[in-house]
DNA sequence: CGCACCTTTGAGCTCGGTCAAGGGGCGTGG
DNA sequence: CCACGCCCCTTGACCGAGCTCAAAGGTGCG
């Protein structure tokens, strides 16, 4: 799934949709590939906001600290999708991190260059509002789950998301396909990795998942479902 | 302050700064007013989003609702500030509600007509673009905030934030010039009123507000700073 | 095979949610 | 102008979900 032809890879990124091949291939000239090894960093939170980068190979973390230390993971996203997009409005600091989770590689544009673009081909302009409207979505969404619901829920619906972002099928169930630790899940949801460990083992021995070192695999998704959605008695942990 | 022209209000909003003036005439041409009486709304969460608003009189509250029934409150604005941009996405709805908190007055865009505004200059994609991205941030740092801090924190960044976005200066301090119920600060901050009313009391006998009926004004707002910042012990309530 | 890091599990505690009861401001109608 | 009633707000008591801290397993890599 890496070795497309980049046009390809671009035609399907929404950012792209409805181009002409002209543009497209503006687009394409105005690429500049990069690669960044498990652990380290396409950039820093705090530094000038000066490229977009569109991941075609690996996981890459969107994280956040906090002035005491403490972080949250906002998003962990694979081949095919666009980050580092505030680079789009101008005079940006970056407002996350984006660690690769593995190996991985991808192409970037200037923040100039692809402003450039945008004034000349206005499709992609709605592109990206649409983009970022979505994200707008997404978070106020989250934003809401964080502010009302408990954290059984909210883990519930992490892993579904995961799952349907990242997840591959195999032989017992879809596999959350990035090495997430349960500090990482927990960063995601609002909560810490006890907290995480003992639910997930909860949902173990009820067959929900099956559980591994930096891994989660997702048996019966309609049991999180349900855990997400309503019914069930909050159930508390009883030996 | 709502007695200027539209063109000059037009002109200080954001989304249309650096537009030519034919190119504002146009935006003003497409544009339609509206009323909204206090209590009613410019639009419900899960209506389609076809407009566009710029508030040019009075506070709107923007709300999201559970499943379940409770609510959170997203944003409270002011003139000036635009609101449903989702419908610059196609095919969206409203993911939110738009309440207006006393009696207001705005104009609003059909999607379409604003879409091929932005098509035609794309100065303006690049405006919205912006503004979309400061809002994915500011929603991301709130995700984050109720993520990792707790109440006391949480509500004094809240008012810190209301009183530079809808303060207004009085002899006692800086008053937050919309009728906020303390529901409606739980509401921002993911809490309950209870705890809001405990803590605001709590600084009341500190010097740091004043309270009053759906009304907080911001004595010291220095020490809201100092409780939002980190110094200064968690401070139980102890009678 | 040893070390680093991830994970599990237990015990205790606390922040803040829940529920109940009552006080008080403000508008409305008599 | 007063009285009623609605809603907003306060305060107390209780308790429980989930955080903190400590101590051991596991697991994989060098």
């Amino acid at each position: 799934m890496t070795d497309l032809p980049l046009s390809d890879i671009l035609q399907k990124t929404a950012l792209f949709s409805g181009l002409e091949p002209a543009a497209l291939q503006a687009v394409q000239l105005a690429a500049h590939t990069c690669q960044s090894a498990a652990g380290s960093y396409f950039f820093l939170q705090g530094d000038p906001a000066e490229r977009v980068f569109l991941l075609t190979r690996g996981r890459v973390k969107l994280t956040q600290m906090n002035p005491d230390g403490s972080q949250v993971l906002l998003r962990a996203v694979g081949p095919g999708t666009l980050f580092g997009a505030v680079a789009l409005a101008q005079g940006e600091l970056y407002p996350v991190s984006a660690e690769s989770a593995e190996d991985s590689g991808g192409v970037y544009w200037g923040a100039a260059s692809l402003q450039e673009l945008v004034l000349r081909h206005p499709q992609m302009a709605l592109n990206a509002m649409s983009l970022m409207a979505e994200r707008v979505q997404e978070f106020q969404q989250r934003f809401r789950e964080l502010a009302t619901e408990r954290v059984e829920r909210r883990l519930a619906r992490a892993l579904l998301r995961l799952a349907s972002q990242t997840g591959r099928k195999v032989a017992e169930g879809v596999l959350i396909d990035l090495p997430l630790t349960r500090q990482d899940l927990a960063e995601m949801t609002g909560t810490t990795l006890f907290t995480v460990s003992r639910i997930l083992n909860q949902w173990e021995t009820r067959g929900l998942v099956t559980l591994g070192r930096e891994r989660v695999i997702v048996r019966f998704p309609h049991g999180l479902v349900a855990v997400a959605e309503d019914l069930l008695p909050p159930q508390t942990s009883q030996p």
